[in-house]
DNA sequence: TCCGCCTGCATAAAAACTGCATAAAACTCC
DNA sequence: GGAGTTTTATGCAGTTTTTATGCAGGCGGA
């Protein structure tokens, strides 16, 4: 699961470099260009962290830290053109988690990020480990990669787990055979189509062995759908 | 209850001026002057954060870093002289939670000990000193660092103690190879997969022995889960 | 009904993963 | 400084998982 992280600059040139430095590292970045849009992106995304810029118009880096502060706990860490010692003083005061002037290096950048998230409680990604599905009488639970129909627990490889909680995620909702996979993993790898069929079939045998007859439809021409699974 | 900070320095005047500015602000401080002090008082006053200078003789402040993440997760601020790009990323990299180069402000330096404290969680050690885990008829008791499976004591080395510790924090939870070791190490220590088997398999030798044979299970392609241990 | 396209399935090859033995490196304790 | 212990690394064999493929049969539109 990777880190979401917000970049808010004005300066798009910028906020791309570190996009892309940080993509790099394996998070995921959304770019903003003034303190308003962070606002509403940070309430809105719930990143991980928030790299911001301090000189933005309008409104500047620090208000929006401390507007920022009345809503979320998401770390901070400031950029700036200024190297003055109060400045840095401020922003670290103002609740920011680190300071970086400007020019500054991209790996550096993401050292520093990394740092922060590595201490940085854990937020949305255990949640959603935490939560569990269901549907019918089916049930899977992430967190511990076990999965069970009407209490019968069910020996899954780990791709026919993640299968099922993409259709799991999405009840009715029919999900072509690339969709499937895309769920399972989370880049868009391709398969040949008969071995996501391989697969449908494998989990509906596993299924059908615990007494689920229901669990996955087939939509001739479009895909697959999650049944009712007993329910 | 006051932070405790460890100030590790060479130069006695720069630690005396590092002491003063962190008691000013309302901590405990202890200082240090070479590495292989700083190691023995990390291990005996368990402090809340290491000011650590890098250009020690003997063992310098990377070094020292090092060994420490084998026995602490304690937050590490790093003070150098050089203000070197590598510098700063190699001691980010190595476990640091931030490097400050000198000459350096006190005021500054406060700030950015305070914003780590903020963030630092309570460290391993207090989460599970004083708390007995045990799981079916397996009893762990951090304190003491003993160990046994119905009544039987059981001798383990104290990674292989961790490891466990770490897998009956979490009951019914995947651990994927690089979590077993971040929870029994402090996170950020990369161990090759295979290494971590060797554990595994000594852990389920030494409960084999003692008459446990379904403590942690495989699960293919994600990691290992606790098992019943004869509950 | 016929035909083209789609799905289910068996089989098998390819890839990935685990467990283990062995050994090197690091550390501890005299 | 050295012997014993602990931790890490590595290579390999055996196993499981994942993918691919070919074909029989089903579906749906003309």
């Amino acid at each position: 699961m990777p880190h979401n992280i917000l970049v808010a600059d004005d300066d798009p040139h910028i906020g791309e470099i570190i996009c892309f430095a940080l993509e790099k590292a394996g998070m995921k970045t959304v770019a903003v260009a003034d303190g308003a849009a962070a606002l509403q992106a940070i309430e809105r995304r719930a990143p991980d962290l928030v790299v911001l810029d301090i000189g933005m118009p309008e409104m500047d880096g620090l208000e929006v830290c401390r507007r920022l502060r009345h809503i979320s706990d998401v770390p901070v860490l400031f950029l700036s053109a200024r190297d003055e010692e109060i400045d840095r003083i401020l922003g670290l005061e103002m609740g920011g988690d680190d300071y970086v002037t400007k020019p500054f290096s991209p790996r550096e950048l993401v050292a520093r990020v990394n740092v922060i998230l590595r201490r940085a409680r854990p937020t949305k990604a255990e949640q959603a480990d935490n939560r569990q599905f269901s549907h019918g009488r089916l049930a899977l639970l992430p967190a511990s990669h076990a999965a069970s129909f009407d209490g019968r627990p069910l020996v899954l490889t780990s791709i026919e787990f993640a299968i099922l909680k993409g259709f799991l995620a999405r009840p009715a909702h029919v999900l072509g055979r690339d969709m499937v996979m895309a769920n399972a993993y989370a880049a868009n790898i391709h398969v040949a189509d008969r071995t996501v069929d391989s697969h449908i079939r494998n989990i509906r045998a596993k299924l059908a062995a615990a007494g689920c007859t229901d669990a996955i439809e087939t939509v001739h021409g479009v895909g697959f759908r999650l049944g009712r699974c007993g329910g």
